[in-house]
DNA sequence: AAGCCGGACAACCGCCTCGTG
DNA sequence: GCACGAGGCGGTTGTCCGGCT
C-alpha cells in the first residue's frame, strides 16, 4: 500500500542539504516563488524532489523562520495549547509566529516532554500522574459528571480551537504581513505584568466554582445572573451543551475533523444558539455562558457583546451579528494572551491564590524566564493554568456567596 | 585520544485531506 | 461520485555534536 517515497527515484539526492543546495532552491523561490514544488527541483537544478525541497524551504530557508531558543512565553503557550490541542503541532505553530510546527514538535519532545514528566505531570493528558480526583474511590457522582463533562466540553474547545488556527493561517494566507502575533506584541506582556489564562477549561472549571451574582458585570440590577450551581448546562442532559455540541448543522463532532464553518458569525450563533433562533428559550443557560465568558474578559468586548445582547428584549441577532466579524479573534487573544489577571477570576477581589503563589499580584503570565527566575517564580505555575482537574483548581476558586 | 552516550534538530516516511478533472 | 495528484501533517529516524569515561 502507498507510493513508494519520492527519494527513492533514482539520481536524487537525501540526506543533509549542502549550503549550496539551499542556495540553489532559495535563489529560485526568491525570483520565481515555488509554485508547483513537484517541478521545482528540476527548475532549480536540483536533485532532490519537491516534497524534500518544500520541507527544507518551510522548516528551514522561509525568511520569517525565528530560530533560536524558545522564550519562557513560547514555552508556556506550547504547553498550553498542547493541553487543549494535543499534538496537533500545526494549528500549535498558528499561535506561535516565526516558528514551525516541526520546531515546536522537536522542542516538545526533546524539552517540555521530560520535564513535564519530570515534574510529575503526564505530558498526554497534563494532570498529575497520580491523580486523586480520578482514582478517588469517593468521587461522586456530580464529580464524575463534572469530570466527563469537562472532557465533552474540552474536546469542543479544542476544535473550536482548531477552526481559529485555520481561520488564523487562512488569514496569513491572505495578508501574511497584517497578522502580527498578539502574544508577542502584547504590551501586557512586554510590562511583565498580567497573568495569562489560556485554557477555557480551568475558566469554565473556575467559573463552576462560582455561585451567584457576579459584582463585576453591568446591567445586572436588571438581568441578575443565575446561580450557576441552578444551571444545568454542566448536566449531561444539558439541552443547551447537547444543542452546542449538534444542532448546528456545521459542528458536527467535536473530536472529528471539524468542518463547522470559518465564519465568525457562525461561531457566534453556533455558542449562542438563542441568538441565532432569535428566541431566549435557553435565556438562562445563556445567562450562565455569560457569566463565563464574562469572568474571561469577554465583557471588555464592548458593549454590543456583554451589555446589549445579554440585556434582555433588544435585537440579539443584530448585535450579536455586528461584534462577530472580529469575535473568534478577540476570543482567542482572550485565551492566549488575555489581559486580565486573575483577580477577574476571583471576583475582582484583588488577588487570588495565583497571586500569592505566584509571588504577588505580578503573576506569572506573560513573564520570561529571567524575571520568574529573579522573583522564584515556580514553573509549576505555569503548569497550573494547563491543569484542568477540578479538584485541585482552587486557583480558581471564586469567593462564596 | 578514542569510544560511548545522549541531546538536539534536520530530514524522511507514510498517511490524510483537499482540489480538480 | 470517483480517481488522481499536490500539498500538509504528525510520527519516526538519521545525523551531528558535545560531554563524559
Amino acid at each position: 500500500m502507498g507510493r513508494s517515497p519520492c527519494s527513492d527515484k533514482v539520481g536524487l539526492k537525501k540526506g543533509p542539504w549542502t549550503s549550496e543546495e539551499d542556495h540553489k532552491l532559495l535563489a529560485y523561490i526568491e525570483e520565481h516563488g515555488h509554485g508547483s514544488w513537484r517541478s521545482l527541483p528540476i527548475k532549480a537544478g536540483l536533485q532532490r524532489c519537491g516534497k524534500s525541497c518544500r520541507l527544507r524551504w518551510t522548516n528551514y530557508l522561509r525568511p520569517d523562520i525565528k530560530r533560536g531558543k524558545f522564550s519562557f512565553q513560547e514555552e508556556q503557550t506550547i504547553i498550553q495549547l498542547h493541553a487543549l490541542l494535543g499534538n496537533r503541532w500545526s494549528a500549535i505553530a498558528t499561535h506561535l509566529p516565526k516558528r514551525t510546527d516541526n520546531e515546536i514538535k522537536n522542542y516538545w519532545n526533546t524539552h517540555l516532554k521530560k520535564r513535564l514528566t519530570k515534574l510529575g505531570i503526564d505530558p498526554v493528558t497534563h494532570k498529575p500522574k497520580s491523580n486523586a480526583f480520578l482514582s478517588s474511590s469517593t468521587s461522586t457522582n456530580s464529580q464524575s459528571k463534572n469530570a466527563a463533562n469537562l472532557s465533552h466540553m474540552a474536546q469542543w474547545e479544542s476544535a473550536r480551537l482548531e477552526a481559529e488556527a485555520r481561520l488564523a493561517k487562512q488569514s496569513k494566507l491572505g495578508s501574511i504581513n497584517q497578522i502580527q502575533n498578539p502574544i508577542l506584541e502584547c504590551p501586557i506582556s512586554s510590562q511583565k505584568s498580567p497573568v495569562v489564562c489560556l485554557d477555557i477549561m480551568t475558566a469554565l472549571n473556575g467559573s463552576l466554582m462560582k455561585t451567584g451574582l457576579d459584582k463585576t458585570k453591568p446591567n445586572q440590577s436588571k438581568q441578575p445572573l443565575i446561580p450557576l450551581s441552578e444551571v444545568s448546562y454542566m448536566n449531561t442532559t444539558s439541552p443547551f451543551l447537547d444543542q452546542l455540541m449538534v444542532n448546528n448543522g456545521d459542528l458536527e463532532s467535536p473530536t472529528s475533523t471539524v468542518s463547522y464553518s470559518e465564519n465568525s458569525s457562525t461561531l457566534v450563533s453556533t455558542l449562542l444558539p438563542e441568538c441565532r433562533d432569535g428566541g431566549i428559550d435557553n435565556y438562562n443557560e445563556t445567562i450562565a455562558l455569560k457569566s463565563i465568558f464574562s469572568d474571561m474578559g469577554v465583557h471588555q468586548f464592548g458593549s454590543s457583546w456583554s451589555q446589549d445582547v445579554f440585556r434582555g428584549n433588544i435585537d440579539q441577532h443584530q448585535h450579536v451579528q455586528e461584534s462577530g466579524d472580529n469575535f473568534v479573534e478577540k476570543f482567542t487573544d482572550l485565551l492566549l494572551n488575555a489581559s486580565n489577571d486573575l483577580h477577574t477570576f476571583s471576583g475582582g477581589s484583588g488577588g487570588g491564590e495565583m497571586a500569592d503563589k505566584g509571588g504577588g499580584s505580578s503573576g506569572n503570565g506573560g513573564l520570561d524566564r529571567e524575571y520568574c527566575e529573579d522573583n522564584h517564580i515556580d514553573w509549576n505555575n505555569v503548569l497550573d493554568l494547563s491543569n484542568v482537574s477540578p479538584s485541585d483548581s482552587s486557583v480558581f476558586l471564586g469567593p462564596e456567596l
